[in-house]
DNA sequence: TGGAAAATTGAACACTGTTTAATTACATTT
DNA sequence: AAATGTAATTAAACAGTGTTCAATTTTCCA
């Protein structure tokens, strides 16, 4: 069956190629500026064929988003070696922050727009894995921090959403161009600041 | 001049009734989905009316937007007679969360929302003027903590702004559909929870 | 080589924001 | 009261959007 296996083949390698288009210029030029028509375009084809590879643009975007993961996934693998939770902790707040700003769009794309994920999470039950996974590591962290006795007091899954707002927060407000309000001549180290001044609140916890 | 004062004030009323009219499409649709036809259609008017009194549909979102924290600002009215600066902090922690709970569209148009707005924060030197006035107010009771001693060894600014991201973060995680990667028995509540767990932080600081 | 099956296309549909020339409505002046 | 000039309003057009689908081309197997 060697000719199937290649027709296989084949119709992944032009999922890939729409794929690789579709991140290029959303990467240039964003979700919402990124047609179909620019796609089809860019792979020289032409733009019903899209639509045999994904069911409507949310799905390509989709597809973005778990590479975006991956990614994030891929750079979190060092956390493994940091034994002491609270550095693993803190490791992990740097590798988030560090991932966001260095890739921007691909952060908005996973943690911040809306529409074009919308119904990805509704519709399949699996309630966004992608993101799961990550928080669950976050909530296994704060509970090894607890049990070597850190957060006395405190309830792990409640702390763990609220550390993850914190990152969240300081570098969605900084994509979103929010940062405007703080003064100018800190503008440019406010996230890093502000997770240095995180960090020294959860050195006392 | 009374003529001239009617149509003055004719030519105010329609302005006033696109925006109404554009505020309750955008509280049902949302912003991409309310079009200027949409506008046209529900005060009966053609579309073409619409650019004598807005520039673009950018500048209708960004006067809804103003009122949106006019809004703000009102219900942090009463922040003025809580005296104990810390208190004061939380206070205005849980009114930000309370409108933006209460409010999300509104909320999500105001700090998440990045297109329709892009052009005003650059185009006016103003800098987001409506965004700078709630910043500042938050920044001078930082500073009255400080000054009462709390927050040993911060820097206002940075703490400002790390306090800021945290409640942005969690309303803005809840209000773009993060929060699933709660526990399911949990994400009814996990905002309320996540800012008393950030209480519980404060006090201690 | 013929015919079935799959891949691909192009045109169409109903939208979008925005611009502009033409038209209507109206207050002022003759 | 009629004519004029100005402001308000419109309809039509433009170039774009996501999506669907009948028609066409290409590919493969009997």
């Amino acid at each position: 069956m060697g000719i199937a296996d290649r027709k296989e083949r084949d119709k992944e390698e032009l999922r890939e190629r729409i794929l690789v288009a579709a991140k290029s210029l959303f990467l240039e030029k964003g979700v919402e500026k990124t047609s179909i028509r620019n796609i089809a375009d860019r792979i020289e084809y032409s733009p019903g064929i899209i639509y045999h590879y994904f069911r409507d643009k949310n799905e390509i975007f989709h597809a973005l988003h778990q590479g975006g993961f991956i990614q994030l996934m891929e750079k979190m693998q060092v956390l493994a070696s940091v034994r002491n939770p609270l550095e693993r902790l803190k490791a992990m707040g740097s590798i988030y922050v560090n991932f966001a700003m260095e890739n921007p769009d691909m952060y908005d794309l996973m943690f911040i727009k809306e529409a074009p994920l919308d119904h990805v999470f509704n519709s399949e039950h699996d309630h966004w894995k992608e993101g799961g996974g990550t928080f669950n590591y976050l909530r296994l962290t704060i509970e090894d921090c607890i049990n070597a006795g850190h957060f006395k007091g405190h309830d792990a899954e409640a702390v763990s959403y609220m550390i993850w707002s914190t990152v969240h927060g300081m570098v969605s407000l900084n994509i979103r161009k929010r940062c405007e309000v703080v003064l100018p001549h800190r503008q440019d180290t406010i996230v890093k600041d502000g997770l240095e001044e995180f960090f020294k609140i959860l050195d006392k916890l």
